[in-house]
DNA sequence: ATTAGCACTCGATGGTGATGAGTGCTAACA
DNA sequence: TGTTAGCACTCATCACCATCGAGTGCTAAT
């Protein structure tokens, strides 16, 4: 058996509803939501079909039919061929200012999971190829050091530090070039003993100071590999689905969102260029993480540039307006691209 | 009627073994507990005079009594009054480097959730005065430049900007110590227009740069004063507890704790030094956020010298185990006080 | 190929009675 | 006079059952 218009419109219709009211859809519903085309014992033929052939299925003898995973699956894959000719009307972001990402991309999740009503996950930038840009070391006090470290892509980390044999202004301003000089450009595996030994060597007296400063660079690029930063946002939201707002679901659901270290799978998944847009929809059991098994949830990767690469993600009930996320995200990463790379240029 | 030693020790007797079980407890129960001191006809009339003082209350006939809000605050003062002489066993905190107040203070959060099994927020510090300390112009684009700022406190923030007329080095060097010069020591509000003329006279054609130098700085302290920082770990944990977690109440909870504004008259509390430790017990109703009438909030506020003031607290349901998590703030107070004092010194 | 009609299924709803934990009250007791 | 045993009473909970109706599958007519 296979799909003809009329299944695929059955189909379309059985989602749709189903979509707006999260309860299982009945053959007259559909009869009288395609204008009598059909009568409803036909549609209860195609039900049957689509059900067999595992697009649909029945929660209970009885009880109307919801779609499958395959069937939202089939209903994605329409849309992504359909794509969208007409404009998102996604509102104007207000990324003015780019210097606190961070900021932004926290944000951007609250701006996202309000709009859509679903809960929001986005993953902060991991910069790839740590390269050291900048580095800057400032008397602060009559004993502490403030260290100021500048990445590729404008990553700015900042520590202070007490140093015991403090070095005078002059000393400090030859420490900041003798260390720009060796270390710009590097990335941290570049940094080897024989950078090292050759800086020690210039420093003279205050070698203990690069010691200082490797360790806190050092510092920096691992804290920023390691601890990936996910945020989330809007996670209440899915106390409007009853569906996944028994106590069960709910828990197991919001205990994922707020261990941040479990949602990893979500946004490690490198490149994913499959479709162009770096965009992808896991459906139910799809998903590589297990709380969200009942749930839908679309992905997509940002890059600004400089190997600065990140995930925003939508997690909602699997009758997720699937179209209005992937235009939103679609859009989302545009401007946030546009904005980034012309504040870069 | 008033309260004698039998009632208060039955009365400890029902809170107890409600914060154990969150069944309604009765008279037999008691009884029992107290090694049939009393048979439990006699606890049976007691607990009738102490509901009819307010402090048990009945769900419904022939079911057992719980604590009111009133007897829960009756037990917390006794606690207060008995006060710790055993030191409590609060885990040895990871406080080593205070450089990064706001990710310790996220780690604290998360552990005390953990420890406790209760919901915990944390404000970040918010600097009462804020004094400049140190500012740090740096090139490190054609034509952006990195702005450090540093406050009282050690609070540093950056700012990459672009600048159409980059001064060179030199220049740079001198507007560092300008900027310096005049600023430092000083607070937003002594910042007047005649501070600011005078340095746009010494920056001669570089005024331009006085400006963005200006205008981040007002920025940054303005950031801080506004959007107070509140974080919140272990939210879910409410799911441990049956009365919390039916789906209305831990919906709007949890909604809540997500949005962190309005937990602001949780940690606005000025001073609170009401009791020495500044540690408050808000009980049901005594809550003053509305959301959280049915639960316990317990919130201390540390103070890190230099007029840096925070709160942290603890949301859990009325039965609350107060006795430890007294103890834990505490503690915890007095640890992050002195690793704090350690580090300045 | 489509549709009207009908028997059937089964979850949801609501009512009923049994169960038992727990109370209040009374009377007996120390 | 304070304590306790005993008993009638209350009421939430649970299992059980009948009812209802939305929705189906199937058959026969169009």
């Amino acid at each position: 058996m296979e799909m003809d218009e009329r299944k695929i419109t059955i189909l379309k219709a059985i989602i749709k509803n189903y979509m707006d009211t999260g309860e299982p859809v009945g053959s007259r519903t559909i009869s009288k939501y395609v204008d009598n085309k059909w009568s409803s014992a036909t549609i209860r033929n195609e039900m049957s079909d689509l059900e067999e052939m595992g697009y649909i299925v029945q929660p209970h003898t009885s009880a109307g039919r919801i779609p499958s995973d395959k069937g939202y699956r089939f209903y994605v894959d329409q849309i992504e061929l359909e794509k969208d000719n007409e404009a998102a009307e996604v509102q104007e972001l207000m990324i003015q200012r780019i210097d606190r990402l961070e900021s932004v991309l926290k944000k951007l999740a609250k701006l996202l999971a309000h709009d859509t009503n679903y809960a929001a996950l986005i993953s902060g930038p991991r910069y790839q190829e740590n390269k050291l840009k900048f580095i800057q070391l400032s008397r602060v006090d009559t004993d502490k050091m403030l260290i100021v470290t500048v990445l590729e892509g404008n990553l700015i980390k900042n520590a202070i530090v007490q140093v015991v044999n403090m070095p005078d202004e002059e000393e400090l301003l030859n420490m900041n070039i003798l260390l720009n000089s060796n270390l710009n450009g590097l990335t941290i595996e570049e940094i080897n003993l024989d950078v090292i030994s050759r800086m020690k060597q210039q420093a003279g007296s205050h070698a203990d100071v690069v010691d200082l400063v490797l360790e806190q660079v050092a510092e920096v690029i691992r804290a920023d590999s390691e601890d990936l930063q996910i945020y989330t946002s809007g996670a209440t939201n899915i106390f409007k689905y009853p569906e996944l707002s028994d106590n069960q679901k709910a828990s197991e659901l919001l205990q994922t969102l707020e261990h941040t270290e479990l949602l990893k799978d979500l946004v490690d998944t490198d490149g994913g260029s499959e479709n162009g847009t770096g965009i992808q929809v896991y459906i139910g059991e799809e998903s590589p993480v297990r709380a969200m098994r009942d749930c839908s949830v679309v992905t997509a990767n940002y890059e600004l540039g400089e190997g600065i690469r990140g995930t925003i993600g939508i997690i909602g009930p699997k009758r997720m307006d699937y179209e209005k996320v992937l235009k939103t995200l679609r859009t989302l990463m545009t401007q946030l691209e546009t904005a980034f790379k012309k504040e870069e240029r």
